[in-house]
DNA sequence: ACTACTCCCATGTAGACAGCATGTC
DNA sequence: CTACATGGGAGTAGT
C-alpha cells in the first residue's frame, strides 16, 4: 500500500514522502484496512520496528488536522524524549498555524511550552497521565486520540494496574476517542483488543529477516540449518561476539546480573581490542575521556577499560551520563559489543546484528533461579537486526548440552508468548486506585466503584464476585485512615484527596501519619527511616555484616525510631534493619558524602544513588505535606530536608547551591574557602574563584549571579588573599592534577 | 622458596513510575 | 521449598 494513496491531509502525505517513505509495511496497511485513519480504535500486536510509531502518527496527524489533539502514552521517561524528540519534526508540518505543536510531560520533566494543554501532540508516561486524570486536568476531555504504547504492560505486576485504570478513566471520559494501542506479540491479544473495542492487527512480519538459534557444540544451530563458529577464546559467548565482529555487524548480550555484564563485558574486552582499527581506536579514546569525565567511581574506571577496548556494559547503576555515552557509543557503531542487563531489552531503540542470550535464567528471590517469560525473550530477540543496515539479524541462546538445547528451541524460539492477565485484583492495586476514583467523581458509592470496576480489563477477564471482598477491605482501610467519610455516599476527606494528588500508596501516607504520632525524639534519622519505611521506597538489603553495624547504631539512637520492632522476630528485624541501611546511605548523601564512598560502602552504582534520592525527595515532599495537613509540626523540617536531598548538601550549603550550575562539590569549595553566601561570593575576587572552580566555571558563575566575570588572563589578584582561601586553592590543584594522571 | 594452577565455598542476585518547581559534576 | 555464576582463598603440583 502507498503513501500517497491514504485518505490522509496533504501535507502529512508531503512530508512522510520528502522523508523518504513511501510505502507502508504489511501489517501498516491491515492497520488502515482495520479504519484506522476513520477513527476506529486498533490493537497492532507486532513486532518491533515493523512500524508501530508511524501507525500512531498517521492516526494522531489526521486527528489534529481535524483539530484534534492527541495524547500519547509510554512507560519510560526515556521513551517519552525519544518519541518527543520524534515528533517535533512535526512543526514543519503546516496543518494548521505555527505547525504541530508537541509537549512532554514526565515526572522529571515538563516541557516549557505556555502550556501542556495548548499542544496538538502531548507525550506521557502512564503514571503522569494517571496523576494529570486526578489532579483534573481540563484539556483531557479534549482528547480525541489516545496512543498507549506498550499496551502488554497491563501484565506487570507493579505498573499494569494503573494503566489499566488510566485506561479505564479515559475512555469512559472520552466515548468518543479514538484508541491505538500498540502491544508486543502476546497470546491473548484478541482479548486486550476486545476489552478496547479495536481491530486487531497480528502479524509476525519484520522488514528485518530475524534468524533464532542455539549455540551448542561449537555452532549456531537453527531449525534447518548450522552454522560453525571459529573458537578463538575458549570461551563460547566471546567466541560468538568475535564471530560477528569479522563479519562487520555489532552485538548485543544479555546478562541475569549486572556484576556479570560487567565481568563480561571486560573479558571481551580483552579478545575484541585486537580488531579495532586505529581510527575506531581513537575514537573510543575520546569516549573514554568523557566517561572519565562524567564520575571518578570505580564502576567508570572499569567502564572507561571496556570502552577503551570496544566494549560496554550498560545497566540501572550507571548514572544517566555513563548510560548515554555507551548508547550513543554504540549507536555509532564505535562500541561493537555492549552486555547488558534487561534495561535494553525494551524500550530504547537500540538494534544490533547479532543477540546473544547468555543466560535465559534470573534469579527470584522466591523461586531461586527461574527461566524468563517467553515475551522477554521475543523482546530480547526482536533487538536483532538493524534495518536497511543489516541483511538480517540473529538472536542467539546459549546450551550446554543436547537435552537443553531442545528445550530452548521448544520453549523459546518455537514457543508463543505468554497471556497477559490483569493484576488488579490485589488490595495493594485497588487501595490507591478505589481512593482517586473517588476523589475525581468516577464513583461515588459501594456500588459505584463496583460498577468503575466492571468497566476495567480486570473485569473483563476475570468474574468481579470473587473481589467484591477486597474492595471491601479497602473502602475499611480507607475510611478508617480518615481518607474515605461516609457510608453509602462516599466523598474523600481533604487528607485523602492530598494522598491521590502526591500520588503516593495511602498505606504510605497511614505509616507516615502513625510515626509522626509516634515519634517523640524527632531527627533526620527519624523522619528518613519513616520514609524509608513504606511500600513506596525502594529498599537496600543487608548483606553478610551489615548486620551488626547497623544493629549496633539502632541500639545506640534507638530512641530516635518511631518503633524498633523485638529483634527475635528475626525477619520484621531484619527488614528493619534493611529500612534503617537505606536511611543511612541517605543520610550520607545529604551530609555530602562523596558519591565514590557512598558506592562503596553500599555498593551500588551511582545511577542508584540518584534513584533513591529522587524518590526520598518525592516522598519527603509529602511527609512534609501529610505533617502540615495532619497539624504535626514537623512539616518545616522535613521541608527544609526535602531541599537538602534535592541537593544532597547540608544546611548551609542551601544558599550558593541555588545558583544554577553550582552543586554539592562546588558550593562545599566555595563555603570551605569561606564564602558563605551569594553577597560573599559576588564579592569575591574572581581570580580566587578562577582558582577555586577552574576559570570557566568561574565566569560562569559570576555571569549567573550577576557580577562582572572580571577574571584577568594572567590571574593576578588584588590584594592578598586569605591563607585559607589559598590552601584550597592549592587542594583543588592538585585534585586536578591527579585526575589528569589518571 | 616461589609461582601457576585448580578446587571449593561464601557471596549476592533486573528494572524504574510518581510531587513540585527549575537546573548537577 | 526450589539456583547458579563469580571470585577470592586455600591447597597443591611444578620448577
Amino acid at each position: 500500500m502507498e503513501i500517497r494513496s491514504l485518505d490522509i491531509p496533504a501535507e502529512v502525505r508531503d512530508f512522510y514522502l520528502s522523508s523518504g517513505i513511501g510505502n507502508l509495511y504489511p501489517p501498516q496497511a491491515e492497520a488502515i484496512s482495520k479504519g484506522l485513519l476513520e477513527g476506529r480504535n486498533v490493537l497492532a500486536a507486532i513486532p518491533t520496528a515493523s512500524g508501530k510509531t508511524l501507525l500512531a502518527e498517521l492516526a494522531m496527524l489526521k486527528s489534529i488536522a481535524r483539530g484534534g489533539k492527541a495524547l500519547y502514552i509510554v512507560p519510560l521517561r526515556a521513551l517519552a524524549s525519544e518519541k518527543f524528540d520524534r515528533f517535533r519534526e512535526f512543526s514543519g508540518i503546516a496543518l494548521k498555524e505555527g505547525g504541530v505543536k508537541v509537549g512532554i510531560s514526565t515526572g522529571d520533566f515538563e516541557s516549557r511550552d505556555e502550556w501542556l494543554g495548548s499542544n496538538d501532540i502531548i507525550v506521557a508516561t502512564s503514571e503522569k497521565t494517571d496523576s494529570l486524570l486526578r489532579n483534573g486536568t481540563s484539556w483531557m476531555e479534549d482528547i480525541t486520540t489516545i496512543v498507549v504504547d506498550e499496551v502488554h504492560l497491563l501484565d506487570s505486576a507493579n505498573r499494569g494496574p494503573t494503566l489499566e485504570v488510566t485506561l479505564t478513566k479515559l475512555m469512559k471520559l472520552n466515548p468518543g476517542c479514538q484508541i491505538i494501542a500498540l502491544s508486543a506479540t502476546v497470546g491473548n491479544a484478541y482479548e486486550v483488543a476486545n476489552w478496547l473495542g479495536a481491530g486487531l492487527v497480528l502479524s509476525e512480519w519484520r522488514p528485518t529477516d530475524l534468524m533464532e538459534g542455539v549455540f551448542y557444540g561449537g555452532s549456531i544451530n537453527y531449525r534447518t540449518s548450522q552454522k560453525q563458529v571459529h573458537d578463538a577464546s575458549g570461551d563460547d559467548a566471546i567466541n560468538l561476539v568475535l564471530d560477528t565482529l569479522e563479519d562487520g555487524g555489532q552485538c548485543l548480550v544479555f546478562e541475569s546480573s549486572r556484576k556479570n555484564s560487567v565481568g563480561f563485558a571486560r573479558r571481551a574486552g580483552m579478545k575484541v581490542a585486537g580488531l579495532l582499527d586505529k581510527r575506531t581506536r581513537a575514537a573510543l579514546d575520546d569516549i573514554v575521556e568523557q566517561v572519565i569525565e562524567a564520575g571518578e567511581s570505580d564502576t567508570a574506571k572499569v567502564l572507561a577499560q571496556c570502552i577503551r577496548n570496544g566494549t560496554a556494559f550498560h545497566h540501572a547503576g550507571l548514572n544517566s551520563a555513563h548510560r548515554r555515552l555507551v548508547e550513543d557509543g554504540f549507536r555509532s557503531n564505535l562500541i561493537k559489543m555492549v552486555a547488558s542487563t534487561p534495561t535494553l531489552a525494551a524500550g530504547l531503540n537500540l538494534p544490533a546484528r547479532r543477540v546473544i542470550v547468555r543466560s535465559y535464567k534470573r534469579y527470584d528471590p522466591n523461586f531461586g533461579m527461574h527461566p524468563i517469560p517467553v515475551l522477554e525473550y521475543k523482546q530480547m530477540a526482536g533487538r536483532a537486526g538493524r534495518p536497511h543496515l543489516d541483511p538480517y539479524g540473529e538472536a542467539v541462546l546459549i546450551a550446554k548440552s543436547y537435552n537443553e538445547m531442545e528445550m530452548l528451541f521448544e520453549n523459546y524460539i518455537e514457543a508463543n508468548a505468554e497471556d497477559i492477565w490483569s493484576k488488579l485484583g490485589t488490595e495493594n492495586a485497588l487501595r490507591t486506585h478505589i481512593l482517586s476514583t473517588i476523589v475525581n467523581g468516577f464513583a461515588t458509592s459501594r456500588d459505584g466503584v463496583m460498577e468503575f470496576i466492571e468497566a476495567t480489563f480486570f473485569a473483563h477477564q476475570n468474574d468481579t464476585w470473587g473481589i467484591v471482598s477486597v474492595v471491601d477491605e479497602c473502602l475499611d482501610f480507607l475510611r478508617e485512615k480518615k481518607m474515605l467519610q461516609g457510608e453509602t455516599r462516599l466523598t474523600a476527606t481533604s487528607l485523602g484527596k492530598l494522598v491521590s494528588m502526591l500520588y503516593i500508596d495511602p498505606m504510605s501516607a497511614a505509616i507516615i501519619i502513625e510515626g509522626l504520632d509516634k515519634a517523640t525524639h524527632v531527627t533526620e534519622l527519624t523522619l528518613m527511616h519513616l520514609i524509608c519505611k513504606t511500600p513506596d521506597m525502594r529498599q537496600l538489603y543487608l548483606r553478610a555484616g551489615d548486620y551488626e553495624l547497623i544493629n549496633d547504631l539502632v541500639l545506640s539512637r534507638k530512641e530516635e525510631f518511631c518503633e524498633v520492632p523485638a529483634p527475635f522476630r528475626a525477619t520484621d528485624y531484619e527488614w528493619f534493619l534493611g529500612e534503617v541501611k537505606t536511611a543511612l546511605l541517605l543520610l550520607d548523601w545529604i551530609n555530602e558524602r562523596s558519591m565514590d564512598d557512598i558506592s562503596k560502602v553500599f555498593n551500588v552504582g551511582d545511577g542508584d544513588i540518584h534513584a533513591f534520592a529522587e524518590l526520598a525527595e518525592w516522598l519527603m515532599h509529602s511527609l512534609s505535606r501529610l505533617a502540615a495537613i495532619t497539624g504535626h509540626d514537623k512539616a518545616g523540617m522535613a521541608g527544609s530536608i526535602e531541599k537538602r536531598i534535592h541537593y544532597g548538601a547540608r544546611q548551609e550549603l542551601m544558599e550558593l547551591v541555588g545558583i544554577r550550575g553550582i552543586g554539592r562539590v562546588r558550593a562545599r569549595k566555595l563555603y570551605d574557602s569561606g564564602l558563605h553566601s551569594i553577597e560573599e561570593v559576588r564579592k569575591a575576587d574572581p581570580a580566587v574563584l578562577g582558582g577555586l572552580l577552574g576559570p570557566r566555571t568561574a565566569e560562569k558563575l559570576l555571569r549567573e549571579i550577576g557580577a562582572r566575570p572580571g577574571i584577568r588572563p594572567g590571574g593576578g589578584t588584588d590584594g592578598n588573599p586569605d591563607p585559607r582561601t589559598m590552601d584550597s586553592l592549592m587542594e583543588s590543584e592538585q585534585s586536578t592534577f591527579s585526575d589528569f594522571e589518571r
